[in-house]
DNA sequence: GGTGCATAATTGACGTATCAGCTACCCGGA
DNA sequence: TCCGGGTAGCTGATACGTCAATTATGCACC
């Protein structure tokens, strides 16, 4: 036996497993992320508070709720909300309620943005990742990321 | 049939495979990213330059080929070479026989974090990663990987 | 009605990533 | 020799992400 699996020390083809799984995903992120900033003018960060905006109800959300749907910290999600006001895609607003609190809304602009960076995103995800895998490979894809996020979750409680 | 698969909408099934994909893939990049900062104060794409170079001979590369060997912009690696140096883990000297060039080297300092900080890698990568997968999942994950990797490099050419 | 702790959100500092533009140098040919 | 396009690397501007610290408010309890 001389590749025993120890605690610490990895094994050629684990190694090798690992770094191709971690370096394509975030090849895919950065060339994702990359079309939406060129097509589309927007950050993958960008994309995904205006697509949380646009589906809450009165196309509003308080800061907190807002940074558990995208699981983000309220530090990145407040420096993050200052650039979007900043180009006129949401506005905020004081919290009915409470004055401590802050609401994100999504002005027109904000829509609009959202409405054109669809198409095109979709037609990234569906050319870079859902073309380049068979459904069950897809199915497979699936599954392990969820599996991932379920081991992940337990290790962060 | 109402969820014929056309050339830009996705059906729900394929929104939410993409979903989880990225998202796990991505909090599993920040959370490693975060370990090896926390534990051993060097970040990922400081461990990756280290590695490149201590496998190199002479412990030293040509700025070009440490950019292709880790798969970074010249810019981008001019950037983090600058604040590696600052901080005493690489030094630049001048190429011999093209003063165009620079070669980064290894010092003594860099190849103690590197050494520092590998144990400690290996071991987040067990338990964040191979940990949480089967053997069979393993291998599903390396085949997505790998054809996710061959299909973007594919459309880049 | 004040004291003290918790919560909501922001801010500043610093490291990181990308883009465009710059300098310096190489080399082949008029 | 010098012209010109290509190569190597650096820089500045801007956006992004994390951490620690800060401000302002809510609220329970005496």
């Amino acid at each position: 036996m001389s590749q025993r699996r120890g605690r610490t020390a990895l094994t050629r083809t684990e190694l090798d497993s690992w770094r191709v799984f971690v370096e394509t995903t975030d090849d895919l992120r950065a060339t994702l992320a990359g079309r939406l900033q060129s097509e589309s003018g927007i950050s993958a960060g960008d994309y995904r508070v205006l697509l949380e905006l646009s589906e809450a109800p009165g196309r509003r959300l308080r800061s907190s709720h807002l940074a558990d749907a995208v699981g983000w910290e309220r530090s990145r999600l407040s420096h993050h909300l200052g650039r979007m006001e900043k180009r006129g895609l949401i506005r905020r607003e004081a919290a009915a309620g409470d004055n401590r609190g802050a609401e994100a809304v999504l002005t027109d602009e904000g829509r609009d943005a959202l409405r054109r960076s669809s198409v095109p995103h979709f037609h990234a995800i569906r050319e870079l990742f859902l073309d380049a895998l068979t459904p069950d490979q897809l199915a497979a894809a699936r599954d392990v990321a969820e599996t991932l996020r379920d081991h992940l979750a337990a290790l962060e409680r």
